[in-house]
RNA sequence: CGGGAUGUAGCUCAGUCCGGUUAGAGUGCACGUCUGGGGGGCGUGAGGCCGAUGGUUCGAAUCCAUUCAUCCCGACCA
């Protein structure tokens, strides 16, 4: 094994793929564009789906499964939905194999050709709504609010090991209203629950706002974003809600009768997050030692290491500790390997960004004390036994705190305001981060910035404040700013 | 789909230009040993149809052709 990983400032994009590897999240496959998730990765995600899905929970929200596959009819009914979707979609075209008659090993049996294709969902709105109009008849069906954890497949161009992979695993969540009102509430509740997700679990600050026409899902009259930015200055779309208006309930013909027996199409919204989260989660705190985990999603929150090697007496005094601290809900490990040696073992827990660890040797038992040392700051305290699991409960959450706070100061450093094209540009190259911005409100602007400078409008701030000012590349008026940013 | 690159040990790569016994290194792995407060030292060992196919040649990891795959940069996207 190699001692270092790429530094960040040197190459942030293999800084990135050397941490997902070396601290065992996740490899690339024997398939194109596909993931193995390791069980330290699927660990993290596991603790974040947990999470998640308490919240779904909540706020009234219940699981359910549909199938993987969509006949491929389906995707056509909603005319801008297949033109978002349809170029990157996975096919199956037959259900069965055969041995090659010319002895080439197994080949397509073309007398299994399927009578309609299935498509391997990218979303199931289409599934999802088709099912829906069954279960809907009156009013008093609604509002329906459902959610599947599953795996979609979008073959996507190029791939990045959980920013964009052409598997990958989300919840979708997908609701019926009986009115507009009801459901735009719904889309920007859900988009509240990822943003206090974002925040307080995974310590990454988001942006509210909602996406302009040209960067809205494809069949959505409202798309909600939560954007949180990366240590490389590009903005990350962590999680989107969106408001579909009636456009699923016609294409599916999905109608109710109100109270007053007259029959209406259904409000829909549907919302998603995926293992993308993952690859945000990195890339807001890790640092040049490894992955840095905020202590709400770590696997292993305290990691105890015997100096140099077990013995009863260390033995003793990190059972008496990790009695302590299962006692208040930490989950904690004892690191007994007789075989690698403290400097090793302390290098591997920082890579994996085990938030403390708790060094014991008999030095320091001799004194009472314990080392404690903390992933984010890499600061080291000697702490006495007595107490130790209470002051490491609050060293916890001072930790979960820091990396939130550092991660707003972050952003704070790195989003400015900008009011005419050359400083826009000069900021897009050089610093990166967002850049508010007056924008006249049309496609053709946006386009036009994005071709001259690759940045993209990530969101219209829903906090945004009326102000009176010029767009800067037309110098039309413009009545608020927006945020651009680079992109994943 | 355009542009660029790479396929040799589990991993990272040298060797290829200029063909020549038995294909190398580092790291990882196994065993032994001395160690032990920030990725240890020494010793021994296992591990390869040099991406695939076909050619040229007395002889191919090396030259030629074809092919497959992967990675990087673009356009597309959560």
């Amino acid at each position: 094994m190699a001692k270092a990983i790429t530094s960040r400032s040197e190459d942030y994009s293999q800084w990135y793929i050397d941490i997902v590897k070396r601290a065992g999240l996740a490899d690339n496959s024997a398939v194109r564009g596909c993931m193995v998730i390791k069980p330290y990765g699927f660990a993290i995600w596991e603790k974040m789906r947990d999470q998640i899905d308490l919240m779904f929970k909540e706020t009234g929200h219940v699981n359910a499964y549909f199938p993987l596959f969509i006949p491929k009819s389906f995707l056509s009914r909603e005319a801008e939905h297949v033109e978002g979707f349809a170029k990157e979609c996975a096919v199956v075209t037959h259900h069965r194999l055969m041995n090659d008659p010319n002895g080439g090993g197994v080949v397509v049996d073309p007398s299994a050709k399927l009578e309609e294709e299935l498509i391997v969902r990218p979303t199931s709105e289409t599934i999802i709504w088709h099912t829906y109009k069954d279960w809907i008849n009156s009013y008093r069906d609604l509002p329906l609010l459902i959610n599947q954890w599953a795996n979609v497949v979008r073959w996507e161009m190029r791939t990045r090991l959980f920013l964009r992979t052409a598997e990958f695993l989300w919840q979708e969540g997908h609701t019926a209203h009986a009115t507009r009102e009801e459901a735009v509430a719904e889309a920007e509740l859900m988009q509240k629950v990822y943003a206090d997700f974002a925040e307080q679990y995974m310590a990454m600050p988001v942006v509210k706002g909602t996406k302009t026409p040209n960067e809205r899902f494809a069949g959505a009259e409202e798309t909600y974003t939560i954007e949180a930015l990366m240590g490389d200055g590009k903005a990350l779309q962590a999680g989107t809600s969106h408001f579909l208006g009636q456009n699923f309930a016609k294409a599916f013909d999905v109608k109710f009768l109100n109270e007053n027996n007259v029959e209406e199409y259904v409000w829909a919204t549907s919302w998603g997050v995926s293992t993308r989260l993952l690859g945000g989660l990195i890339m807001t705190h890790s640092d040049d030692d490894g992955l840095v985990l905020p202590p709400k999603l770590a696997p292993t929150q305290v990691m105890i290491v015997p100096i140099p090697k077990p013995a009863v007496e260390i033995d003793e005094a990190a059972g008496i500790i990790m009695k302590a601290l299962k006692a208040k809900g930490i989950s904690v490990d004892y690191d007994t390997d007789p075989k690698k040696r403290p400097g090793f073992k302390f290098a591997e827990h920082e890579l994996k960004g085990i938030p403390v660890r708790i060094g014991i040797g008999k030095r320091d038992l001799a004194k009472g004390t314990v080392e404690i040392a903390r992933r984010d700051t890499k600061e080291k305290t000697f702490q006495p036994m007595e107490g130790v699991a209470e002051y490491i409960e609050q060293l916890l959450e001072d930790i979960q705190n820091n990396l939130f706070d550092r991660a707003v100061q972050y952003r704070a450093d790195h989003t400015t305001s900008v009011d005419n094209f050359d400083d826009f540009k000069e900021v897009i190259e050089s610093k990166g981060g967002f850049v508010s911005a007056h924008w006249d409100g049309t496609d053709e602007t946006e386009k036009k910035i994005k071709e001259l400078t690759k940045a993209t409008i990530r969101c219209i701030p829903l906090n945004a404040e009326e102000e009176e000012g010029a767009c800067i590349l037309t110098g039309k008026p413009s009545k608020r700013r927006v945020l651009f940013a680079k992109a994943y």
